[in-house]
DNA sequence: TGACGAAATTGGAACGTTCCAAATAAAGGA
DNA sequence: TCCTTTATTTGGAACGTTCCAATTTCGTCA
């Protein structure tokens, strides 16, 4: 059963040439003639030989092996990434190691560890909360590249990719100061995280620059998932002043935060404006469609992953960070009027 | 930068032990006395050295690497199942290969190839549409153990792990009859998948123990995700006799059926019964919440986990078949009323 | 005809482990 | 003291590749 693995060497003895010119002929070098290549090629067939990439970068070659690392696959966001990802990587010729964290650092520092272990060239990491630029210390001095993906690691050396967080939440909350709102709430996501800061942050500036005050009470924090919207929504509607509109932290918490209104019979999009951030593959389907900033995690995905290639390939490149854009999508959870014109005449 | 990677050499010249030495103590073996132990381990520090499992593996260890393939990752049932397997995974010290294939055969071709290239001891494979027993085949022939999950595919002689597609349909069915329903719909998932003509079947077969009479005009296929859904849900109601409930082959279907509904202004689980297959996170925390067949993708994913370590430790197990039981969820998208005295009241 | 260079092929060392057989050290026993 | 055992330690071959340097094969040119 456990049959002996065919080597080059059984390839050469049976197209009678020697191991060495089975060798080039795998890397189809032009030094091997034609007739010979077929040979071999023929034996290759015949015995099915399988290549043994572990054999070969034993000897040098780079591995054509990264390792991805994510926090919650299971938010659509964070899945979207990863087939951004893949999609890229696979077409590169590579395979991918991908391991969820859980938010684990214990977990995501087992897990790096062993990816190492295997030979990674390079690893884009969407690090767990707490992680530190000591957990990625080691990668970096034996010169894999780390390419970060949606948080921040405060004085890590790796390249990033971080999507304009503030100014997402600014054209967020313009948005609804424009439809009439002024009473806006931002709910939901961890507040000791980077990412929060920055929305909140994006969010702020622009109640300021409309001359609104925002409240303290309106910023309500909750876990970044539909639970926790619908529990933050339901906060929001029980304060004094009760707000009329709400920028979420994330999609999984505003999908969470029209559940939450629903169960209190307001319908979003026409009681409450809804907006979310991310814009994940449901947000245009949904019912009613999310308004959101879109983020494009698939195209995020994708890029994170040319950019972890371009590091790979040109070896030691410095770290860049990069900021990418965003967009805000209207859509109706916001409740705004169906055109431009509508809306014009609505705030005329 | 490129430094040169240490080495057990490397430790035993720092330790002043010899590399066979530094072997055992890596594996931790019982044979070295304990101050050379230590030793040895001060010298992995200093150096900070990391292991290469691919030289080791190159020698003949088995290689604790395995293959994930799925077909479409953005489905939260796929994402659950990954997460679920790399849960067991992780635990049992191996790491994952993890492909999206999107249904596209080439893709699954060649990253099974490459996993294999790259050593895998093993393989679960979420199969795209129109995989045949004849891709599997290399694989099973050199001796890698394969599970299957979530579809079949004939004549393959691996184990595999399917759900009861055609009981949890029964039951759902039952489920709407009991509730006073006459006219059911199926809705969604392509027509020419195993699974499709399972849960079909079970369909089928729970209208006719009813004595009910299905119409073929019921049965709406479409791709297998939201959109998919909100567009058989509206060719439904377009049905000259109209249905007033639907069992949707998915989650994703159920999700877009209910925004159908919305867009014609009928309020799921009210005007019109729902229910769903595979009970994903969101269903739960939907409004309505969604009835639906309770699959369980997380515990399936460490099923089919657990059932590959046991192959990849049992050297050559023999296939074996395991149909993961299911259990419908009545929540609100159905319309049953909220326990059951009021149900019985109901129909009484 | 012999020499020369280009084209094609090849043997062997090297990569970083493991594991076997053999060597050495320590510890008793006579 | 010397011989056995037992407890440790060690050199070297092997795993399946790649790649360098060396060799063989040929057609060509003087």
């Amino acid at each position: 059963m456990a049959k002996e693995r065919t080597t080059v060497i059984d390839i050469a003895r049976r197209a009678g040439v020697s191991k060495s010119t089975v060798s080039l002929v795998l890397q189809n070098s032009p030094l091997v003639g034609a007739d010979t290549r077929e040979k071999v090629n023929a034996a290759i067939r015949e015995l099915d030989y399988v290549y043994n990439r572990a054999a070969a970068n034993l000897r040098g070659a780079r591995s054509r092996v990264a390792g991805i690392v994510v926090n919650d696959l299971t938010n659509s966001f964070f899945a979207e990434l990863a087939v951004g990802m893949d999609m890229v990587m696979q077409s590169a010729g590579f395979v991918q190691f991908l391991a969820n964290t859980g938010e684990n650092l214990d977990r995501q520092r087992e897990v790096i560890a062993s990816m190492r272990e295997h030979g990674i060239s390079g690893l884009i990491l969407s690090p767990a909360r707490g992680t530190t630029s000591a957990d990625l210390k080691p990668l970096v001095e034996a010169g894999v590249p780390v390419v970060l993906v949606v948080r921040a690691v405060a004085g890590a050396k790796t390249s990033s990719l971080m999507s304009d967080n503030a100014g997402g939440a600014w054209a967020a909350v313009e948005h609804l100061i424009g439809l009439g709102h002024r009473r806006i709430a931002f709910l939901g996501g961890f507040a000791d995280t980077a990412v929060f800061a920055e929305r909140v942050r994006g969010f702020r500036s622009a109640l300021a620059a409309a001359r609104l005050s925002g409240r303290e009470e309106w910023i309500i924090p909750s876990a970044p998932s539909r639970a926790g919207g619908a529990q933050a929504v339901e906060t929001a509607l029980g304060r004094p002043e009760r707000p009329t509109a709400a920028l979420c932290f994330n999609d999984a918490v505003a999908f969470g935060a029209c559940d939450g209104l629903r169960a209190k019979n307001l319908e979003p999009g026409r009681d409450f404006a809804v907006v979310g951030f991310d814009d994940v593959i449901e947000a245009k389907t949904a019912v009613p469609a999310l308004t959101t900033v879109s983020v494009d995690p698939q195209g995020m995905g994708r890029r994170a992953a040319q950019m972890l290639l371009g590091q790979i390939s040109a070896g030691a490149a410095d770290a860049e960070t990069v900021t990418a854009g965003v967009r805000l999508v209207v859509r109706e959870s916001s409740g705004a009027p169906r055109n431009e014109e509508a809306r014009e005449e609505a705030f005329a």
